[in-house]
DNA sequence: TATGATCGACCTACTAGTAGGAAGGCACAG
DNA sequence: CTGTGCCTTCCTACTAGTAGGTCGATCATA
């Protein structure tokens, strides 16, 4: 039983992951839910601000997330493998093929401000995230870092983003999971 | 001095970069190169067939490119540097801050079937050109490679695709040459 | 005199956003 | 218990502006 915001929310999502903040209109969200266009007006005034909700609630749902695996798992490893594990789920069985804000990152240069800074918001608590998940991890001697762990946490950011990408391009969910199982094999102590 | 639609596919060029298919008309063309919207039309008839001929040149240019960055360098390790050489300098003058194949990417599901195809054919490209690279390297102990050349190639360009995404979000173009320099780093044989 | 390039004028469909009102729920005064 | 007023939600109807695209005329040049 989700409220009407909510359901604006989830649509608006779905049609941003598909194509961006240009390839959605007022008039698809109307279409998927079955509300007027000027009923969502009413809920969100604007296309900014909608989208400006829709990326914080994100943020604040993966912060959920990814504070609920650190809890789940003791293990900075596996930690890192079950994030992995979820996109990958999601870019198999289409459920959420993309991440907003990487699309979202895309088109920085054209996004309104509200929305732009949101992004970078996601982006920084991911690298955060990130960055202190290698670190414990190599101060467990689980993972071996070339580099600062922050440096490291971007690295790892880059390639799941760039996985996303190339998994789009080639129209193959597999490659993906290719990509960033050899990515943190790379961070593995075993190896080598 | 350059052609009518050789100018009309520069300004579209940028104007994708910046944002994406969906973030250009004819009409913003039409106000950059002083030239009204029905003489875009005279060139290309369609904007899907305007971009699937700018995603052809483009793959063009980008395949003599590498090509000529094989025979002026003979070191694999070279040929691979004045790759990301080229993306650190267009990312840091902010000259081509992007990738368009990559922009393009990530909104395939949304792209007309023309235009998609085409971005596929510019990623089978650049895949195959960076395995040669990595496999050359590879042979002459240039590089140690702990995954078949195709998949470490793979896993180099989601690392290059996803530092543009990073450098966007975090408005930070030096960004991207920590990623792809670390990341290259760990492929070169000196290390560790 | 044919050809390619450009143009003004126009079209239909769609964009984000607005105005104003109808229906329902809820609180409180009588 | 009823009436009144308010608030939220959703609606129809509308706006100004933009989207991609068409048509026929004009103009230069070969």
């Amino acid at each position: 039983m989700s409220s009407t915001a909510d359901k604006i929310l989830d649509v608006a999502q779905s049609l941003i992951v598909a194509g961006g903040y240009n390839a959605f209109s007022y008039a698809d969200i109307s279409d998927a839910i079955g509300i007027r266009k000027a009923s969502i007006h009413h809920h969100f005034p604007t296309k900014a601000e909608l989208v400006a909700v829709l990326v914080d609630r994100y943020r604040q749902q993966a912060e959920l997330g990814l504070k609920a695996l650190q809890e789940q798992f003791a293990s900075p490893a596996d930690q890192l493998q079950s994030y992995l594990n979820f996109w990958q789920t999601c870019i198999r069985d289409a459920s959420l093929p993309f991440c907003v804000c990487a699309m979202l990152a895309g088109e920085m240069p054209m996004l309104p401000a509200e929305v732009a800074s949101r992004v970078q918001a996601y982006f920084h608590m991911l690298a955060r995230w990130l960055a202190a998940v290698l670190q414990a991890g190599a101060e467990q001697r689980l993972f071996r870092l070339d580099e600062r762990p922050e440096d490291e946490a971007q690295m790892l950011m880059a390639s799941v983003h760039g996985a996303m990408l190339s998994a789009r391009a080639f129209n193959d969910p597999d490659l993906f999971v290719t990509i960033v199982n050899a990515q943190i094999a790379k961070l593995l102590v075993e190896d080598r």
